[in-house]
DNA sequence: ATAACTGCAAACGGTTTGCAAGTCT
DNA sequence: AGACTTGCAAACCGTTTGCAGTTAT
């Protein structure tokens, strides 16, 4: 199970509590607001800049990452992609990544999606 | 060479075909204001909100693709991915398409990406 | 002739920011 | 006390839309 974790120097708040409680509990990707309805049903205070805040804290160290779309995951451990090069056949890791959406998959094709993969082919740095 | 198509019933203009053009002659991950920007060199009198209604009609053709975060490719005819289930083992095709930007992989990894594959590992329709 | 298309400017919607009040340590 | 955090509302910015005039077929 992938931690939440916010940066060094912040406090966890009853706001932040509920936010990542929120995203804790959630499967797959999610918006901003999608979290922050969630959320508010355990802290009614809550207002939509704290969610959008807080989850830019979780990005900063790691904790979430954004798929684009003004969507985000959970980031996993294990989860990283390959940049493969075309020229000199080295593997290289990223952490950057992006997928199509759970809901997208879903509507389209009733996919429920758990993982992926994904390999980058291209021209590494040292053969470009 | 993947094609550029507008739908039926919809007319190659002087506008559209700056749009079009300057898409074709793009190498990657481009968003409508860089499209734009190049698309008006050609046609001046160029508006924005034609750049974004004729990515919209490609789009519409499966000529280009989002990307998320408001980035688009062109669709290559070969260019599709693997919905693998995890549960009855079946793959299944998917049009769907997503992958972190060009010009990311080049700013956090000096990668010049040409293509990639993606695999996404879920439960089926069937299966759910 | 007439349905499609245009640029413009205003509207829109999601996200960010400034700020004065409140809270944690 | 003092730094951090909050909700609110205004600002922001990329995108969409309404419209009156223009153009392709």
């Amino acid at each position: 199970m992938p931690e939440l974790v916010l940066p060094p120097r912040t406090r966890m708040t009853a706001s932040r509590r509920a936010v990542v409680d929120a995203i804790g509990a959630h499967e797959g990707a999610f918006t901003v607001v999608e979290i922050f309805d969630v959320a508010r049903e355990a802290h009614p205070a809550l207002g939509l800049a704290t969610a959008y805040r807080t989850v830019e804290l979780l990005r900063r160290t790691g904790s979430v990452h954004p798929l684009g779309g003004g969507s985000y995951v959970r980031c996993r451990p294990d989860h990283h992609h390959h940049l493969v090069c075309v020229t000199c056949g080295g593997v290289e890791e990223t952490e950057l990544c992006a997928a199509p959406s759970d809901a997208e998959l879903r509507k389209r094709h009733g996919f429920r999606a758990q993982g992926h993969e994904l390999d980058i082919y291209g021209v590494c740095k040292r053969c470009a």
